[in-house]
DNA sequence: CCTCCTTGTGGAATCGATTACACCGATGTG
DNA sequence: CACATCGGTGTAATCGATTCCACAAGGAGG
C-alpha cells in the first residue's frame, strides 16, 4: 500500500508538502498542489488513518455501547447515531453489551484502547468502576436512554412520565383496575423510572401497585414470559400487563398465548418502546413511543460538543402514547389517537 | 494518559523490557516482570492500540458491511459475527449500507483507511469498482449472504432452493395455483436466486411465473407495499404472495390489511428470512429460515483463516421451511412441522 | 584461565503521518 | 541599496508502540 513517501517521490516534493496539500494548508503553490494530486490519483493513495491518529491524537471515531442489539429500539438508536455522526465527519464503533456488565466493560475497554474521541453509553447496570473511572479521567462521554446518578455526564433521554399517565388514564377509562408491570433491572434508570411513573400514575386514580403485581424482568423476552406466567398463576391475576420494554412484551404475549388466553379479552397488554412490528402483532399492541431517532442525533451532537470543547447540554424529550388494540375497545370511537408511525 | 515510557520510568527499566513483558516474551527476568506489572497496575496503564497497530501493521479488527441494520436478519448476523470474532480475539466495526451503493462504498473506504485486517461483505449491488479493487489488491475478504460472481472471494451463505421447493409443495398442496413473488434487486444474488428457485419449483408443478406476478422490490418494506398493491390491482390477483425478505413481507401485510383483505383467506403470504416476530403477527407467517448465527460464525472463521494465512473455504448451509398459518390450513393436521425457534 | 553460549537488557530504528523551525528567493519599504 | 517580510518548501522531531542488534554478566566447557 502506497505511503505518503511514495507520493512525495512520485510528485518530486517532500512529504511535508504532500501532507500540506492533503490537509489543504494555504501555503502550497498551485504547481505543487496539482503534481501531488496527480501522484495521489496515480498511486491510488489513501492516508493511513492509524498513523494520522497516532500523530494528531484524535481518531474521529465515537464509541457506542448499547445494552442489546437485538432489541429494535436500540438498533434504531444505533442507526440514527451513526447517521448523525457520519454527517458530522465521525465514524461510530458499536459495542453490544447483551445486558451483561462484563461484556459492557469489555467493550468500553477496547474502545478506550483504540483511543476513540468520545463514548456514548446506555449502561446495563448501576455503573462499573471502569466506566466511572473513564468519566472521572475526562473521557468525553454522554449517556443515552439509560444513565447513572451522581456522575457528571450529560444525559440524553426520553421522559415517559406523561405518556405513562396517559396510558393509565386510557386503561382506567377502559375499566381496568388490576394493573401489573414487568419491570426492568432496578439498577438501570429505565428499569426503576418506569415502575415509579407507573406507580405514581396509578396513585392518581387511587390504585395501588401491589408487590405481587410487580414482576422483575431483565429486558429480555424470556423474563417477560416467566413473569407473565407468575402473574397468570396468581389467584387473582391482573387485568392488564404493562411491559417495560418491547422484548418483555413479546415474551408476555407468548406466555399469554401459550395458556390459550386472548388479548385483550382475557388480559390486556401494553409496552414501553414502540416498534414497527407492534402494528402487525395479533392484536396490534398499544405502546409508548420514544422519539428514538431524535434521541440518537441529540446524543451525538452533545458528545461532539463536548469533544470539540463546547459545553454539552443534557436533553430530555417527551415520549408519547400510541393506542392500538391490545388493551381493549378497538379505539374506533376516537380515530384521532390512532396514530401509526 | 500514561504511555509505555511512563511505565518504563516507574519500573526503572527500558521501554523494550516493558514491551517484552506486555507481549510475554520469554527472556525477561522474573524480577523485571513483577516490577513492570506493578508499575502497570499503579499507573492504570493500557497500551495504545493505535500505536501498536501502526507498528505491527495489524489492527485485530474486522469490518462488516451489511445492507440494512434495521432488518432483523442482518442484526442477528451482525451479532453472531461480533460474538465469534470476539471469541477469536478480534473486534468488529459494522457499517450499515442502507441498501445504497454509495453508502456501502463510503464504509468500505473508511474501513480500509483504518487498516482493518479483513472485510466481511454483503454487497448491496453487483459490485462497485472500489470493492473489486480491494479484492484484487489482496484485502482479506469474505462474502456473507449475498455475493458477487467472478470474484475470487470465499462465500458463506444459505442455499434456499430446497426450502423454496418445500414451500411451493406446501402451497400447491393447499390448492394455490396463482403464485406471485416480490423479488429483491436483480443485482444482488439473493435478489435473483430466490426468484430463480421459486420459478424452478413452480415449473416442477407445471406452473408458470408470469411477469405480472413478478414484482420488483428493493428489500425494504415500502417496496413490498407498492408491489403488493400492484398485484391486488390485477384483474386476476395472485392467491399467494411470496416476499423475498422479511421487510417486504411486512409491507405486503400492510398493503393487504389496508385493503381490508384477510390473510390467508383472501391472499396467502410467505416470506424468505424468518424472524422472531413472525410468530406473533396476525396471522403467524410461514417463512424460510436461514441458519443465521451459524452463517455469521462460519464467515468469521473463513475470514480469519484467510487473514492468518490458512486457506479459507466457501460454506453453504441449507435453509429450512417453517410452516405457520399465513398460507392457509392452521397446520393442525401435521403437528410435527409446526416448529418454532 | 580463556573462549563461547546463554540470558537479560537497553539503545535506536521503524511504522506513516503532522508540524515546528529553518531557509531561500522574491518583493516591498525606508 | 540595505533590510524586513512573506510565500513556499524541506529537514527533522514527534506520537507510542515493537523489535533488531549490540552488549554485559555469568556459567559451561576445553
Amino acid at each position: 500500500m502506497a505511503s505518503i513517501k511514495d507520493v512525495a517521490a512520485a510528485a518530486g516534493v517532500s512529504v511535508a508538502t504532500v501532507s500540506r496539500v492533503l490537509n489543504d494548508h494555504p501555503s502550497v503553490s498551485a504547481e505543487s498542489r496539482t503534481r501531488v494530486m496527480a501522484a495521489v490519483a496515480e498511486l491510488g493513495y489513501r492516508p493511513n488513518a492509524v498513523a494520522r491518529s497516532l500523530r494528531t491524537d484524535q481518531t474521529r471515531t465515537l464509541g457506542l455501547v448499547i445494552s442489546d442489539v437485538l432489541n429494535p429500539y436500540f438498533t434504531e438508536l444505533a442507526r440514527s447515531v451513526e447517521e448523525e455522526a457520519r454527517a458530522l465527519g465521525y465514524s461510530v464503533i458499536i459495542g453490544n453489551a447483551d445486558e451483561r456488565p462484563e461484556l459492557q466493560d469489555h467493550h468500553i475497554r477496547t474502545l478506550l484502547d483504540r483511543r476513540i474521541d468520545g463514548l456514548l453509553l446506555s449502561p446495563t447496570d448501576g455503573g462499573t468502576p471502569l466506566m466511572l473511572d473513564a468519566a472521572r479521567a475526562g473521557t468525553p462521554m454522554v449517556f443515552v436512554d439509560r444513565w447513572i446518578r451522581g456522575v457528571d455526564v450529560p444525559v440524553v433521554r426520553a421522559d415517559g412520565q406523561e405518556a405513562v399517565r396517559e396510558l393509565v388514564a386510557h386503561l382506567h377509562r377502559l375499566g381496568h383496575r388490576r394493573l401489573a408491570i414487568i419491570a426492568g433491572p432496578a439498577a438501570t434508570t429505565t428499569g426503576s423510572e418506569r415502575v415509579a411513573a407507573f406507580r405514581a400514575a396509578l396513585a392518581e386514580y387511587g390504585l395501588a401497585l401491589p408487590d405481587a403485581y410487580t414482576g422483575q424482568g431483565d429486558f429480555q423476552a424470556d423474563s417477560g414470559r416467566r413473569v407473565t406466567e407468575g402473574f397468570l398463576d396468581l389467584p387473582e391475576p391482573p387485568e392488564v400487563i404493562f411491559a417495560a420494554d418491547n422484548l418483555m412484551a413479546l415474551g408476555a404475549l407468548d406466555a399469554i398465548r401459550a395458556r390459550g388466553l386472548r388479548v385483550p379479552d382475557d388480559v390486556a397488554l401494553a409496552a414501553f418502546d414502540d416498534i414497527p412490528w407492534f402494528v402487525h402483532t395479533d392484536p396490534p399492541i398499544t405502546a409508548i413511543a420514544q422519539p428514538t431517532g431524535e434521541l440518537g442525533r441529540a446524543a451525538v451532537r452533545a458528545l461532539i460538543d463536548r469533544i470539540e470543547g463546547r459545553a454539552p447540554a443534557s436533553v430530555t424529550l417527551p415520549a408519547r402514547l400510541v393506542v392500538r388494540r391490545s388493551c381493549g375497545e378497538p379505539s374506533l370511537p376516537s380515530p384521532t389517537r390512532r396514530s401509526e408511525p
